[in-house]
DNA sequence: GGTTAATTACGAACGTCTTCGTTGACATTA
DNA sequence: TAATGTCAACGAAGACGTTCGTAATTAACC
């Protein structure tokens, strides 16, 4: 049995996470304060909300010191690069490459991110080569 | 007033929406018919969340016949455009180039879809200049 | 030690999502 | 016309998501 991969984590949660790949480990206090900017969220939802994390798997908890502290169980990335083979699953026919160019086409992006794309392609290419 | 924005189409949802984009305008029965191949769903299940889809906005109703007609409220294109810039959003700092980028890099495109992509971006800057 | 403050744990409330059984309306046909 | 089949409508059940009040626990401080 390998593990089993963690679950799509839903609105709140990825908000959750979010501020953990900023800060790094927090307690729920700091989780809260942080989150509080932009969504005013109570103590008790974020750590009800990270207790359910803990028990999905999408965070990790050290219960050392009395306030305990989480931490994102995965990095930003692969929860990026997992979500986006979901939508790619879900709406895209699976395809990577459809999503991208309507990604690409739905909103303008600066010259020097088109330049960034197109060097990630070069080194793509290259690779594969 | 302007319209207010449809709301983000749920799982289920979204395979109907599939069905609908693939089949143009159907009865419960098409939809149910077709849905049954990837994942077996009782007719009255579709029936309920046609229902629901119709209430929130995602599809629209001819009820002209006995056998009400549905469709796609919203082509392929505006609802994929929508989900990836929700995507970007709460998961990407909103910017569509991050998300690209991450696309690109998680999964391996063939070459013929990286050329496509590559003209793609030719387009954009060509209209950009 | 007793009081106060911070923290975790528990569970309830409310909404949404998904599924489906049942009912009543309508049509087809025997 | 009676029996049969198809359909929309309704409601309900169970799972999940989100929020928060309250209780229990622990630490800190006088």
């Amino acid at each position: 049995m390998t593990e089993r991969q963690p679950p799509r984590p839903t609105d709140a949660e990825l908000s959750i996470l979010r501020v953990l790949w900023r800060r790094g480990p927090s307690t729920v206090r700091d989780v809260q304060e942080d989150l509080i900017q932009e969504n005013p969220t109570g103590y008790t939802t974020v750590l009800k909300l990270l207790q359910i994390m803990t028990e999905k798997g999408l965070v990790v908890r050290d219960e050392a010191q009395r306030a305990h502290v989480y931490d994102a169980r995965y990095s930003e990335q692969k929860t990026q690069r997992q979500l986006l083979a979901d939508l790619a699953n879900r709406a895209f026919d699976g395809s990577a490459a459809k999503l991208v160019m309507q990604a690409l086409s739905g909103r303008k992006s600066s010259a020097a991110e088109l330049t960034a794309i197109r060097e990630l392609l070069d080194r793509i290419e290259g690779e594969t080569k």
